[in-house]
RNA sequence: GCGGCUGUGGUGUAAUUGGUAGCCACGUCAGACUUAGGAUCUGAUGCUGCGAGGCGUGGGGGUUCGAGUCCCUUCAGCCGCACCA
């Protein structure tokens, strides 16, 4: 019989489906959590390079139910997004209708590649069963408060009871600013006034902040959606504005976000992206008082070593300090150069780095030497970090020297043996000197001459505590996200605004559903796509949304405008897998209890410093109020490599309809055109197929070389736009769902990224032909014996089974590939079952289908996928096989101890006639023996 | 500038984790069966040399009986952060 695999795999994707084979349930076995990033639904379907990812956690999740465990592999997708958005805007379509028409069409493509998901457990984040839950998180982080010192999230109720007895008192808590009031204040206040101070220390609070304004998209963009200054998506240019946004204390779990990391089995690469974009920097904060004036302001240094360095202070131009601090007659000044600085892009900012400033006129005293330096204003400092100030030490900084040089400010070398006549000395290595300089002195007679830079940062640590100067500060680099997006196709807030009061709708009436728009485009007062929507405020009363025209009836009140961004609802969807269909809780406690997080996560690692954030972020809160019972979502994670394309090109002769083959090209003035991969086989174009490709190359002129058309070719990524898209579809269609996943496994590791290239694609669906043909005889009948194998034939699949355990544990399924078929190899035209069967089942992972029909046809009546992984014990196989090499090619390789006083001859003769080596080489001689002087030998056979 | 990853035949890659470098494939060449081959099967295939041999894991150095693997250094490519004090 033939290997059809068209009817094959169409009669196993139905069985599965109908006996529902996938559905995974809580029971008394192991659990193993495999999970893929679900994909955003986007018009084009999916490419080859999708399935990548997914096709490598199929195999494990397969793999470890066949070692037992009850696994949970669910699929979903992240269906809210600017692109449904935008095509909506263009042509009206509802989002909605596209974004179901785009699911279909992917499950369409994944059904075809016969994943085991458990379709039951689908999410959508753009359905309200969903999203309920999305926004019950954002009401609890709403009445949350994050304590500093127990680095946990606690209800805002306790705050609340602590300012009515204490007010704001010494509690540590992440704030937005600082704010200093007594209990009878806090008392005192309206309700309206008591909201905006809880606004400082809420979870999700409203803000108003910088943003990233994109006006094309007209929406705020978070920090990650921006690149280089341009939007990520479409790649707009982004400009900065302050406006009054929902916000996430993401910062406050800063620390918790880094110290998890070495909990978790991530990429080094990826684990260090994100340290980098927490930004941990431990420094000290010291107040600097101005000289003349009531007013003082706090810099941050991480080389407070440095402070008898300091020769001028710089504020940020967007400080409010820089307002208190100006002198009369630099006001003007000040005034033209802050205004220069607004009318600059941080695109500009960025790229141009020349030396700018203005003097304020104020003098700041420096707190150790009590000396006085002026205080410039200048934008290389930034207002968001550290404290929008800094001192400025040109000796060792370079930023600092650039500015010092320019403005002709004096230098201070404070390191021994350092050069600053050309450039600033920024390493902190050497011992400190003119600390302070030589006939000055400072208070209390401080001093750091002598020390190491290290030695010094301490003492000044030290000092500047002791002495209320000032105090040692952690500060991070990570910013609180902005919650809140101008656009319609995302999560509604739950949250109405009583009397200018943002108020939570109550929990019970959740989830508010997105409501019926007639554009999606803002409305001419500039609101948010919601001011369109027509039903849209809220009935305190009745507890309902209702007509928007009755908000100025008694218990109506308008509806938050704004909707959620793309990560609100990607992040948590891990634990909704769990238990996808509850309504009474995001998931049940059973659930949680059982399923606890995400053993193996696998997606790309461009999410790094977003979903990977965000979620960890939403899961550690969510772990503080007790529903995520793991501090860390994702135990595991690997990040499958991109699948570049491999374009074509033809080459047209300038200004003709002629196209010259690649060899002849550089005869000609010629431009090279991508030319649709899928009518090119191994670069070479399909006339014909060219021709009705488009109209206007319908009576295209080819000059050949040996009768071909050569194509050029270069690789890029995969797009649209560049038609080298190469379809999963496609090669199903042509090879067979179980050749597609085995070839793009064996393509190379699953992270590395690779050009696609369908040429190797014949080996593998030869592999499978041959492993099917060993199941039939001459006349194609179905024939496996039941005679014993021989111990070659047991050796081998011993083997074949100890190696490909070890490489799928080790997510290197290339190398198991290759194994099966070297295995195939050994085996010639082996029938017998006691080798069959084994290779059957731990074939399935990679080859679901095949393998399924064999397994049926050697008569098994429940699927292959409830099989029992098979077990190598190597102490049964070097008892009962000694004579043949146990490793995997073929090498047998041993250590033996022997005696350090004997000789080099000594050693062989003795390494030969031991025991252990007869029993390895039966007798025949060792093609290597390695003999190390003294006494260790080793044994090559 | 700081940090991370990678570098092996014509190509994708492998190497029992310090032990015969190049497994398994693709491609190429030769042969077989064929009217035919973009089907199938068999064999060869790192470079160099007629040959014995020599040379080979980006370059240089080191540790070791032994290095693709460990250490130092250098080059190249990719990625992250970046006027972050």
């Amino acid at each position: 019989m033939e290997y059809n695999f068209r009817e094959i795999e169409q009669k196993w994707q139905k069985y599965w489906a109908e006996n529902k084979t996938y559905k995974a349930e809580i029971n008394q076995k192991p659990k193993f959590y495999v999970l893929d990033m679900f994909p955003y639904p986007s018009g084009a379907g999916l490419h080859v390079g999708h399935p990548l990812g997914y096709i490598a956690s199929d195999i494990f999740a397969r793999y470890k139910r066949l070692c037992g465990y009850n696994v949970l592999h669910p699929m979903g997708y992240d269906s809210y997004g600017l692109p449904a958005e935008q095509y909506a805007i263009q042509t009206g379509q509802h989002p909605e209708v596209t974004t179901k028409a785009n699911i279909n069409r992917y499950r369409e493509q994944l059904d075809k590649i016969g994943f085991c998901f458990d379709w039951d457990r689908e999410v959508r984040t753009c359905e309200p069963i969903y999203y309920k839950w999305t926004q019950w998180a954002f009401q609890k982080m709403f009445n949350s408060f994050f304590c500093n010192k127990e680095q946990k999230a606690f209800p805002i109720d306790i705050l609340i009871a602590h300012f009515e007895k204490e007010g704001s008192g010494d509690w540590d808590i992440a704030e937005t600013e600082h704010l200093e009031f007594s209990a009878a204040e806090w008392n005192s206040w309206d309700e309206k006034k008591r909201n905006d101070v809880l606004m400082n220390y809420r979870i999700a609070f409203m803000g108003e902040t910088m943003v990233n304004w994109c006006p094309k998209l007209g929406t705020v963009l978070a920090n990650d959606e921006v690149v280089d200054g341009v939007s990520v998506r479409g790649g707009f240019p982004v400009e900065q504005k302050k406006m009054r946004q929902w916000c996430l204390r993401v910062s406050a779990y800063a620390q918790r976000l880094l110290d998890g990391l070495d909990t978790i089995q991530w990429s080094e690469s990826i684990k260090e992206t994100q340290k980098n974009w927490i930004g941990r920097s431990e420094g000290t904060e010291v107040l600097i008082k101005v000289a003349d004036q009531d007013v003082d302001f706090t810099i941050f240094t991480t080389r407070a070593d440095t402070m008898f360095g300091v020769t001028f202070f710089v504020l940020a131009p967007e400080s409010e300090l820089v307002d208190k601090v100006t002198t009369a007659d630099q006001r003007a000044a000040v005034d033209e150069y802050v205004k220069y600085v607004k009318g600059r892009t941080e695109r500009e900012r960025m790229i141009d780095h020349t030396v700018t400033g203005v003097f304020s006129g104020a003098y700041g005293v420096n707190p150790i030497t009590g000396e006085k330096c002026p205080i410039y204003i200048a934008e290389y400092v930034l207002a968001g970090y550290g404290t929008g100030a800094i001192m400025a030490v040109p000796a060792h900084d370079s930023r600092d020297y650039a500015f010092a040089k320019h403005f002709n400010l004096p230098i201070i070398p404070l390191i021994e043996g350092a050069d600053v006549s050309e450039e600033s000395y920024d390493a902190k290595e050497g011992i400190v000197m003119n600390s302070p300089m030589a006939g000055k002195s400072a208070i209390d007679g401080f001093t750091l001459n002598g020390l190491t830079i290290k030695e010094a940062i301490a003492a000044t640590k030290k000092f500047v505590s002791e002495h209320n100067l000032g105090r040692v500060k952690v500060n991070f680099r990570l910013r609180d996200a902005i919650f809140s997006r101008q656009r319609y196709w995302g999560e509604p807030f739950p949250v109405y605004y009583k009397n200018g009061i943002p108020t939570m709708i109550p929990e019970e009436c959740l989830p508010i559903e997105l409501p019926e728009v007639d554009k999606f485009l803002p409305t001419e007062t500039g609101e948010p796509p919601l001011g369109n929507a027509q039903v849209w405020a809220w009935d305190e009363e009745n507890r309902k949304v209702v007509d928007k025209s009755l908000v100025n009836e008694k218990t109506i009140f308008p509806i938050e405008l704004y909707t959620m961004p793309g990560f609100a609802g990607s992040s948590a969807y891990y634990l909704r897998y769990m238990d996808p269909r509850n309504d009474k809780a995001l998931l049940s406690e059973d659930a949680s209890a059982y399923w606890q997080n995400v053993d193996l996560y696998v997606g790309g690692s461009e999410h790094a410093t977003g979903h990977l954030i965000y979620s960890r972020f939403w899961n550690k809160f969510l772990f503080d109020i007790g529903v995520s019972k793991k501090e860390e979502p994702f135990q595991k994670l690997v990040n499958q490599g991109m699948i570049q394309g491999r374009s074509n090109f033809v080459y047209r002769i300038k200004d003709t309809n002629t196209f010259v083959s690649l060899g002849l090209k550089d005869q000609y003035d010629v431009t090279p055109i991508h030319v649709d991969v899928n009518i090119v086989k191994n670069d070479v174009l399909d006339i014909e197929a060219f021709r009705t490709w488009r109209p206007e190359y319908n009576n295209a002129e080819f000059i050949l070389e040996d009768g071909k058309y050569v194509c050029g070719w270069a690789v890029e990524k995969m797009s649209k736009s560049m038609y080298n898209v190469v379809n999963p579809d496609l090669i199903v269609e042509t090879n067979g769902a179980d050749t597609l996943r085995m070839y793009e496994m064996f393509l190379g590791p699953v992270e590395q990224s690779k050009p696609w290239d369908t040429k190797g694609i014949d080996g593998v669906y030869r592999f499978l032909r041959r492993f099917w043909a060993l199941f039939f005889d001459a006349n194609g009948n179905f024939c496996v014996s039941n005679d014993a194998p021989s111990a070659e034939e047991l050796k081998t699949l011993h083997k074949t089974i100890k190696k490909v355990t070890f490489d799928i544990e080790n997510f290197s399924f290339n190398t198991s590939i290759s194994a099966f078929m070297i295995c195939a190899n050994e085996l010639g035209k082996c029938n017998k079952r006691q080798i069959l069967e084994p290779l059957v089942i731990i074939l399935s992972p990679f080859a679901p289908h095949i393998t399924e029909e064999l397994w049926h046809l050697l008569g098994n009546s429940t699927s292959v996928c409830d099989a029992t992984f098979p077990t190598f014990d190597e102490k049964y196989l070097v008892e009962n096989f000694v004579k043949y090499p146990i490793s995997f090619n073929g090498k047998v390789r041993f250590t033996l101890e022997l005696p350090a006083d004997m000789s080099k001859e000594e050693v062989e003769k003795t390494a030969l006639a031991n025991e252990q080596t007869q029993k390895f080489t039966n007798g025949a001689a060792p093609k290597k023996v390695i003999v190390v002087p003294g006494k260790i030998v080793n044994i090559v056979l």
